[in-house]
This record gives structure tokens, C-alpha cells and sequence, in this order.
DNA sequence: TCGATGCATCGACAACTGTCGATAGGAGGG
DNA sequence: CCCTCCTATCGACAGTTGTCGATGCATCGA
């Protein structure tokens, strides 16, 4: 998303967008504010820790999991997983909830499946 | 991926992972090996431009557009549209074979469905 | 043979990203 | 009230990425 300003003019692809619900890459061309959105969410997927992050989450026995619980497994320190704690849930895949002294963060598997629809035929 | 040395050592997780054909996300949590393999294909589509040409290709009837095609539509120019599909490439969504003058490309619904089996339940 | 066309590669550059240590802020316990 | 524990934010730094123009290479048509 870097470097010099685009010189060639963009052109509107000649076929009709089905305006869905959700976007879907196997539908129909994307525009590109369809295409960017999604493009936001496989971001927050396109990591190593962050997939793992998540992995983890959906093994949680209480849905919940609280950070300091990541550090140790992942191997990374605590404000690296703080940070891709926050990337994941801008793109709404995780949820933090804070419990007295703790942060419980949670997946939304809603909002999985609103990715996984986008590359589904 | 960047950055200085990791310092925190990793630990492994506490959960046998089933091995599988093909590791999801959901299923048990990740090593660091299967993480890094599903990162770098979720990277492929943590792109808009790249998620268009997917949808392009998707769209075409023959099955194949030839690089050219590309162009117009998205706005960017010859070299970075290359790029994209060398990207592509290498993740295995699309391949590219060459008819006479031109290199006609085409998308692999199966890798597409590999990385939606990875974020399914 | 020569010019035109289609595609890939190269080199450069700015923006973004992942990582860390240091630090701030909020909640509990003594 | 102060200290400790848990989490978020800040500042810095190096590696990666998206983009372009220029160029090289192969194929086709005249």
C-alpha cells in the first residue's frame, strides 16, 4: 500500500455486481471498497501468532482466555501479544472482556465464518 | 517477523495436537510450523488488488486472462500486476501457463479451499 | 530482419509491520 | 496508603511490502 501515487486511471470492471450481504471472492469481481475490507480481515488471519492466538482461543474450555496465558506458549513478549491481541479484534475476531484483575479475550467464530464465506463458492 | 532476537524461550502447549492432512485452526492449537504455513497463505489474500484478481479470475468463463487484462481494471500498472500474480503463484491459488504470446492465468479452487478448511469448524 | 506486443525482472523508495524494552495505568492485597 | 500484579501504550528499530519506471526477453506480424 506504499509508494508512489497510482498513475494508471482506474477502470470499472463490465460486469454487474450482485450487491450481496457479504462479499464473496468466487461471486462476482470485487470493487475495490469490498475488496479492501476483506483484504483487512485475511490481514489480521495472515500471521503466525495471531493464528495461533486464535487456535488457542477456540481450544479455551471457558471461551476465555486471559493474556498472560499467551506469552509462555507463543514465545513472544507480553506487549507483542498485547499488540496482535488488539489487530485481531479490530478485525472483530476476538473479543476482551475485563474480569476484576484480568482480560478474558474470546473468539468470534461469527466473524470466522464471515471470512471463510468470502473464499466459499 | 521482524525485529529484534526472540528472548522469551517457547514452551510447547499443553494439548496434543491431532495430526491431520490439513491443520485448522479451530481444531487444536498450532505449532509454530503449521502456523507459519497458513500464515503465508492467508498473506497471499491480505491484499486487495490481489483479492480482485482472484475474483476476476473467478468470474472468467474461459477459466484463463492473460495479464493484460488485468491492467485496466485495477488500476495499477503492468509490473505490479505481475508481481501480484508471481505472489499468487508461489501461494498456489493461481497458475500461469504460456499460449503463444501471451501467459494465461488460472485460479486453484482447490488451494482456495485448503485455506477455507483451515478457519473452518 | 525489424518493429511491435506481452510479460517478467531489476532497482529504488516510502509506508507498513513485528518485535522489543521501558513505562504508564488500573485493580487487589496487605 | 503503598506495593504488587496484569495489561496497554510508547518509542525505537530493522525487515517486509506495494508501487513505479526502466529494461530485458520472447513471440508475433509485416
Amino acid at each position: 500500500m506504499a509508494g508512489a501515487g497510482a498513475v494508471v486511471e482506474e477502470r470499472p470492471i463490465t460486469v454487474s455486481a450482485t450487491e450481496e450481504c457479504c462479499p464473496s471472492v468466487l461471486a462476482s469481481p470485487l470493487d475495490a471498497v469490498e475488496a479492501a475490507e476483506l483484504a483487512q480481515g485475511f490481514t489480521a488471519l495472515a500471521d503466525p501468532v495471531r493464528l495461533r492466538l486464535l487456535s488457542i482461543l477456540a481450544a479455551a474450555p471457558g471461551g476465555g482466555v486471559c493474556v498472560c496465558d499467551f506469552v509462555g506458549p507463543l514465545g513472544r513478549s507480553q506487549p507483542t501479544i498485547s499488540h496482535h491481541l488488539k489487530v485481531l479484534s479490530e478485525a472483530g475476531l476476538v473479543h476482551g472482556e475485563r474480569r476484576t484483575k484480568w482480560v478474558w479475550y474470546s473468539l468470534d467464530r461469527g466473524r470466522l465464518a464471515a471470512l471463510r464465506a468470502a473464499i466459499d463458492a
